[in-house]
DNA sequence: GGACAACAGTGTCCTACCGATACTGTTTCC
DNA sequence: GGAAACAGTATCGGTAGGACACTGTTGTCC
């Protein structure tokens, strides 16, 4: 019940369901404000920096005004989610000639708005309820899956598993010679050759990809759906 | 310089690096049993309950006597990770004439153990040091994808995205009709058919599988995998 | 064998965080 | 024009993580 009561909150909120009263004075601030300052500050500073106290004193207001737009932090994470998201493209942005294409685009682009908001992929992650935005981008690849000839629980078990595959691909930005490990692993991994042998011969291979194998993996799933829709045709 | 360090005492913590005193009273305490009291608290009661204060009280000690094993919440956090990811597997626990039924198997055994762990997907995420454990786990796989002729980038980038599909195809533990929208959702959905047709019109649908597309999503992956060894082979 | 140094666990304190509540001042409707 | 409704403020409480000084215990060295 509590927590029911909590996501119907933020149901309102996401979705313009809030009644928005006629009396008393004007507010100065709005959930937009809010929402992008904390967008902002996340962005500069990383999702640790993000505080009501913060995001108020940003915006030169008191950290209990913020709760004028929001019932918690929650719901302003919400918020920010569905702002940092933003107007999801439409199918005209998804060029191509298939499917095949089209979804690669949509990946492309989901890629590029993750990037630009890094800590997107920790917040994304449970079940939450998307807001329209998100749902926007989830309709688009829906549609773009939509000719594949896939069941309904397959295309969306697929949509699910490429935005995954864009957290697995992005929440590893190492610095190090090898994506797959950092400095102080490969270290530890010398240190101790004996119990990860097979590991360790891989520490000096060459031929990294630059982008934490997000296409390669790409490929091999769209090769996966290639395959599958054939063996159901023939 | 202060993450630096702060990883460094993590290494020390996790791969057994720390020197122990001679003088003194004898430690009742130990690290085990803290981690696994941590442990122990965050599958029952979730990780947002796991704070030193109530670790420290289900053990009837101090808060602050926890600090004599772990320099901070960081610390006991990387400890119960590899505490909870347990021993890892062996060759001889992957069954099969080739590599593909191996790593299935291989995704199969971390399923399950992160399914007794649910906090596992959120704590695994991110540039971190591995424990021996995890690495144990890291190495098994790379041992079972080595005879497919990828790269090792290649087998490197499998290896992670195999990981990321296991928490994607985990961390939504729906109640719903559809495992891919819960309730609130669907209920949105069809609230604004006109902007969502395309999910709209698939609230419907039949033949949900069980277990969220996980084993649909590895799949289309070893297809894929297939598919380039064959293309490479020919 | 006794003094001292090293150490385990405790008690106290500080800061940062989320959030509740009572308040002040402003706007609009009757 | 008065009263209700509302925006933003000020203050307070509870819970985090963690620094630091302290008490008592244990081993080592003279």
């Amino acid at each position: 019940m509590d927590e029911d009561t909590a996501a119907d909150g933020t149901i309102q909120l996401l979705w313009g369901l809030r009644e928005g009263p006629t009396r008393g004075p004007k507010p100065v601030l709005s959930l937009e404000r809010i929402a992008q300052a904390a967008v902002d500050l996340a962005d500069a500073e990383g999702l640790g920096a993000v505080s009501m106290q913060r995001v108020a004193a940003d915006l030169d207001f008191t950290k209990m005004s913020l709760y004028r737009y929001v019932t918690g932090k929650d719901e302003l994470v919400a918020a920010m989610i569905d702002l940092a998201v933003g107007t999801p493209p439409t199918l005209a942005d998804l060029p191509g000639p298939s499917w095949r294409p089209r979804i690669e685009a949509w990946v492309r682009l989901l890629a590029q708005t993750w990037e630009a908001h890094p800590w997107l992929p920790w917040v994304t992650m449970g079940d939450r309820v998307m807001g329209p935005h998100e749902t926007g981008w989830t309709e688009l690849s829906a549609a773009a899956l939509a000719e594949t000839g896939l069941t309904v629980p397959e295309r969306m078990s697929l949509a699910r598993m490429l935005g995954g595959h864009v957290r697995t691909t992005m929440s590893v930005l190492t610095a190090g010679t090898q994506p797959w490990v950092n400095r102080r692993q490969a270290a530890l991994l010398r240190e101790h050759a004996d119990r990860y042998p097979t590991l360790c011969a891989m520490l000096d291979s060459e031929g990294a990809p630059p982008d934490n194998g997000r296409d390669f993996g790409l490929r091999l799933i769209l090769d996966g759906v290639e395959r599958l829709v054939a063996d159901r045709a023939g």
